[in-house]
DNA sequence: CATCTATATCGAAGATGGTCAATATAGGCT
DNA sequence: AGCCTATATTGACCATCTTCGATATAGATG
């Protein structure tokens, strides 16, 4: 991962309410929901739908999220790929252990 | 780590300048190097001095790195352990594996 | 003490970012 | 067609961030 796309994905986790976002997909999936779309995050935050939509472009952006749209709404993903990719470019430039 | 802590490290994290300057810190640690002080990191990057101590301060209130004096000038080194939990903190949030 | 080198602080400028209300778009349903 | 629900876009506001020049502080050294 180049250094372009790392600074996309660091720069959408630095927003809480985008590091939120992703832990409500994350729970969703592993609740074995049905899935989770926009508005049901819009309601569980504290900030507007516009503003939860921008956010998701960036997720989107950076690759953490996958919005494919279904009717009305859109099925909602977490990159688990992505955060993976991240975190071993950031072991790779820190010299940290690959374990 | 909480949210507010894990989001001093994503925000630092999130220049592009902040992450080069823990680059070179992790490269002058695994290069045996006598140490690596702010003047030096000012040399390899394009940006002026109070920009460079502006960032080392960024980094050192994130607990990436600690600044400890040595006469006029200031030891610098990479908090790797930081950085472990903050990777840590956003596997468990996110659900990954815990390899 | 004077000076040099290293780092920090101040104050300001310009850019970027998070947020909202208002509005637009678009798919599904009656 | 008309409406309802879901998401996107626009335009603006305010806060934060990056950066700089100028200046201050402080330790070392002649």
């Amino acid at each position: 991962m180049n250094d372009e796309e790392l600074g996309r994905v660091l720069k959408a986790l630095a927003d809480p309410n985008r590091r939120r976002i992703l832990e409500l997909l994350a729970e969703a999936k592993t609740t074995c929901d049905t899935g989770i779309n926009c508005s049901r995050i819009t309601g569980q935050l504290t900030v507007s739908q516009p503003t939860v939509s921008h956010h998701m472009k960036e997720l989107a952006t950076a690759n953490l999220v996958t919005m494919t749209p279904n009717g009305t709404a859109a099925i909602l993903s977490l990159r688990r790929d992505t955060l993976e990719t991240a975190f071993a470019t950031l072991r790779e430039r820190f010299h940290l252990s690959t374990k």
